[in-house]
RNA sequence: GGUGAGGUGGAUGAGUGGCUGAAAUCAACAGUUUGCUAAAUUGUCGUACUGAGAAAUUGGUACCGAGGGUUCGAAUCCCUCCCUCACCGCCA
């Protein structure tokens, strides 16, 4: 959510980032601007009135300690008719913050000013590419071929249980995700991240606190009667950790990791991109997640790229790594990288990690500030990323991997974790 | 799930209608003292919105779990909800 004070001293320059982002409802800025002023001056009168009333009842108070009640019970009608228009004013003021409110958390974050201009994801800028795409053998296979040769997953299972892309590894595939998840957070930890186990359902201040809600409330399912909702990342649980927190400037940049399974609707999916692994309901992932100080947020930013790339490196997947275009990029960042592996089988690129920085985007929500070093408060700048994403890393490990005689190697850096060093 | 107790500032904790934005202690920060450490001592020590000011600063308002209510006036009284703790029940 975007800071009504800023908006309000810079409308122009908001309106030509938003437009980047190629948002649609630009007249919304300047609404915002003339409902904050509205509400500055309700806000105004009523305090004065409210400092009336004040005044008043401390003289009674002082009467009726001086024993003249008389005096004191005349006064009392002085406040009649200021208490009514407080009450009005009130009112006033809290349709006016909430409409205030409904029009901020329309708008998206502003794009930084290295975010390409562009609109789909062709236009996202590739900034590099690497690792050898292998060269194929003739019948080499998907991955959801290999994995049922080789039990590794079962899709039709999971249906039995719950539903389409709620995915059963068993065997060899189920201790792959095991290896992988301990191999990511291990990595994590290395690079100073604190690892947590958040909860895996959050309440609604949390999703609304990272975003999630209101603007994509079909994402997450919804446990109704408890008003909780599965987390579709752990961003959303850890990052909520500093909610409503000062932190101290000593104690940044807090760094977090946390493995959780990920829940994810995904409704209107279909067609070759939900095959196999590509795109499921559950999914397990390791996430990385930093809270920042503003003026140092994208150097965080660049070494959080660099530790998702150490871990593909050590995998030996070919990837690249994209900067998201204006129009590709999420409702709440202000610059995001992309990872994507070589799905050599399908001979398409998977995402499998996005990198962020939401500057004040969430801290504003979460009301997550530092003191600075005049002791003012700050808010934060928050930054998350997939570090990693499990399905599509074992899709691309399955098909980058494979052998002629039908068995995948196991990267070397991975072997310690899996005790095999193939799948056969 | 049942019963009971309770939720006050970074922590402990006082406060049953006006003198309480909130005692006291501890922690923290700044200074004095000291050869260093320790001790002692003085001061500072919540957040948000908002008015004035270039700024330092300063005026106003709100906030003692959340939301409503009573009252001229609420941390204090009433109602609803949430949470914590203890005991019981159930249970990995």
């Amino acid at each position: 959510m975007l800071e009504i004070a800023f908006i309000r001293n810079n409308a122009e320059h908001v309106k030509e980032r938003l437009a980047v982002k190629h948002f649609k409802e630009l007249n919304l800025v300047d609404e915002a601007v003339v409902v904050d002023e509205k509400r500055r001056a309700i806000q105004k009168q009523l305090d004065d009135n409210l400092a009336k009333q004040n005044a008043i009842a401390k003289e009674i108070g002082e009467l009726f300690k001086q024993g003249k009640k008389d005096e004191a019970d005349a006064k009392k009608a002085e406040t009649a008719a200021l208490k009514e228009e407080s009450k009005t004013l009130e009112e006033q003021l809290s349709n006016n913050e909430t409409e205030l409110k409904n029009i901020l958390v329309r708008l998206p974050n502003l794009p930084n000013a290295l975010v390409p201009v562009g609109k789909t994801p062709e236009d996202n800028l590739v900034v590099k590419e690497a690792g050898v795409i292998p060269a194929l053998f003739p019948d080499a296979l998907a991955h959801w071929d290999i994995a049922k040769k080789l039990n590794l997953f079962d899709l039709e299972l999971g249906v039995k249980i719950t539903g389409a892309g709620f995915p059963v590894y068993r065997g060899k595939g189920a201790k792959l995700q095991r290896s992988l998840v301990n191999f990511f957070l291990d990595n994590a930890v290395e690079a100073g991240y604190h690892e947590v186990i958040p909860p895996h359902m959050v309440n609604e201040a949390s999703a609304f606190g990272t975003g999630q809600l209101p603007d994509k409330e079909g994402q997450m399912y919804h446990i109704t009667l408890d008003e909780f909702y599965m987390i579709p990342t752990a961003e959303v649980p850890v990052t909520n950790i500093v909610r409503d927190e000062i932190l101290e400037e000593k104690n940044m940049p807090v760094k977090f990791a946390a493995y959780s399974p990920c829940f994810r609707r995904e409704a209107g999916s279909y067609g070759k991109d939900v095959r196999g692994l590509n795109r499921v309901h559950q999914f397990e992932k390791v996430e990385i997640v930093q809270i920042a100080h503003p003026d140092k947020s994208y150097e965080v930013l660049d070494e959080m790229v660099r530790h998702v790339e150490g871990l593909l490196t050590k995998l030996e997947l070919p990837y690249r790594i994209l900067r998201l275009c204006g129009g590709d990029m999420s409702f709440g960042s202000a610059l995001t990288y992309d990872f994507e592996v070589w799905s050599a089988a399908q001979k398409r690129w998977l995402e499998v990690s996005s990198v962020s920085n939401f500057e004040t985007f969430q801290s504003n929500r979460m009301k997550t500030r530092f003191r600075d070093e005049s002791k003012k408060t700050r808010l934060v700048h928050t930054l998350n990323g997939s570090a990693l994403a499990l399905p599509r890393i074992v899709a691309s490990l399955l098909e980058n991997h494979q052998s002629t005689d039908g068995t995948v190697k196991i990267p070397s850096a991975l072997q310690p974790y899996t005790g095999f060093s193939i799948l056969s």
